[in-house]
DNA sequence: ATGAAAGCGCTAACAC
DNA sequence: GTGTTAGCGCTTTCAT
């Protein structure tokens, strides 16, 4: 079988159908209009050598490769792969192709994601950083690569749009409505250590607690939970001592999920001998045997905001436009009103 | 500020650090001993010009462009995300980035995926086609492109590689299962009308039924089930119609999951009144609240043999090898006994 | 160990 | 409307 380097070339097409080479990119392109006769030569000749021009070869004349990044911790996450989804269609709408690297929260990997995808020359970059990379970010940014930002804010990284959601103070209100249940003894699973994202959802639980003249428990925040067998010891500490906490906040909805699923195993009923609530995402938390009363993020919405940034940015980086202020779109989550958080 | 046309080039470089380009290329990719002098020099250089080399122009030149591309129906689909994160971090490992196509089992939409992911020139190809592309992606196969197709044959399409699951055999299974517990009215939801992997579990079902004796009832067949709103009917209808069936086989892990929200929300008790298998996938099929008899996919197998496979060819590729045979991977799936299928 | 120069396949002035 | 030609940024003989 022969290599697929038998690919026929621009001069291939060409000789077949007797014109220039120039004739055949204005026809490709419709830079320009081209005799009929020749259109039709050259579409024969197309069809006859399978001519498919090459992407990467164009892209370097053209400046521009049509093509943008999203750089996440993990596309099977539901929300990341509901984000992605969307944000592809969008962009293949809109003529680009996205390419997509999952960091699985690795800095290391995040850092040669990020340099390859410069190495690719990206006409755009979405990331959803776990932070760490931001002096490599900067400089992308600084060269004038239209980027965008999202989930996790960096404090440090300025001058870059960002789409975020209100994470501090959504879980002030979560953490409210729990108060507001005559809840005291309040259980709080903070997320990925290093993440800006599960900071902002631990800080604003605290906010609520204060408000309240509470203050968190060492005993009742578990750290760094993001497997299932990081939120098993959960539901046993209740078990082993019933009344250590009457309701559960989770920061993630993969701790959810991970809670509903132990507390089924171990027999917790919820409401009943426990309140769950935390971040969720309408179509996923919608699975669990209860009516979930949690914060839902807006995958699509995210996405959205992403996809109008980043083409106004590209937009404006081709016509040599000067970016202007950067922006920073927050998006709205909603607050759902279920029955997984009980009175007491 | 500054266009990212800004950026330094090999010339560049040179200049800095006063050699020529080839000793930076040479410095740059280590194909060939430079003296300790240029080196430092040309460090120097790099790191002050932030140099990055253009992988696209490289790829003109190296002829592979160290990409993979992966064209599915839905990467927000739990299977395929969970294939495409282990697919990504493999292929990265192996020195290869990722190029992801979600159609929507749109053909059109697929058609031009293929068509971009060939203008890019990606070493190789790995799609979960709807079918109807099959010429296009016959001369790419004939061209030489590595190629790996899974999830749904083609049976028009020989020659190249394929990682599948035994469906018929695997709706045969689990129809039979439900038999031996005594059901004989038995709904089926079909999948999507154009998916050959759909219609090969309709086949395992019919098989099982006909091996019993029985035949498919045209009353307990739901046809093109895809959206929450395909499944409900299934249960109204039950409903409507007591005993219109007493177990339900959904043919995938979507399907699965609608039926248990819509059961939920319509109050039909699982397994108590209505009996439900199908397929499903580990860890998704766990949040269900009863423990599953289903048939579980492994998305990891898939992706490994996918990489394997794939990794195979663009080395004969790269080596001008002969292919020779085609492949055929048949990833084996694991048979959950659970308690969702009831007795009659 | 280093450099000059010939491409790779395409686009875009600039002629005609 | 069409062709000539000079690049785009890089790798790679082939000399030195």
């Amino acid at each position: 079988m022969a290599s697929h380097n038998s690919k026929a070339t621009i001069w291939d097409v060409a000789a077949e159908a007797g014109v220039s080479i120039t004739t055949v990119s204005r026809y490709m392109n419709g830079t320009q209009r081209v005799g009929p006769a020749a259109s039709e030569a050259i579409e024969r000749a197309i069809r006859k050598l399978d001519y498919l021009p090459n992407a990467n070869v164009r892209s370097i004349k053209l400046r521009q490769t049509r093509t943008v990044a999203i750089i996440v911790p993990d596309i099977s996450n539901f929300f990341l792969a509901r984000v992605c989804r969307r944000v592809e269609h969008l962009l293949y709408q809109a003529g680009y192709a996205l390419i997509i690297g999952s960091t699985g929260n690795n800095v290391e990997k995040e850092h040669r994601c990020i340099r390859s995808m410069l190495e690719r020359r990206v006409d755009g970059l979405l990331i959803s950083s776990a932070g760490q990379n931001n002096d490599l970010l900067r400089r992308a940014a600084a060269d004038g690569l239209p980027m965008v930002l999202f989930e996790s804010p960096q404090p440090d990284l300025g001058g870059v749009d960002y789409v975020l959601e209100d994470n501090r103070a959504n879980a002030r209100l979560i953490t409210r409505t729990v108060l507001e249940h005559g809840h005291r003894k309040i259980s709080f699973l903070k997320g990925f250590a290093h993440s800006t994202l599960a900071e902002e959802r631990w800080l604003g639980f605290c906010d609520a607690l204060a408000e309240a003249g509470l203050a968190p428990e060492d005993a009742l925040v578990w750290e760094n939970c993001r497997d299932r067998t990081d939120c098993a010891p959960v539901l046993e500490a209740l078990r082993r001592q019933p009344g250590l906490f009457t309701a559960v906040i989770a920061s993630t909805p993969e701790q959810m999920k991970f809670l509903v699923m132990e507390a089924r195993r171990q027999k917790v009923s919820i409401p009943g001998q426990l309140s769950l609530t935390g971040f969720g995402i309408e179509d996923y938390t919608a699975l669990f045997p209860f009516e979930t009363t949690c914060i839902l993020s807006d995958p699509l919405a995210n996405a959205d905001a992403l996809v109008a940034l980043i083409l106004h940015r590209m937009a404006q980086a081709r016509d040599g436009e000067n970016f202007g202020e950067p922006q920073r779109r927050i998006i709205p989550c909603r607050f759902a009103q279920g029955d997984s958080v009980g009175r007491v």
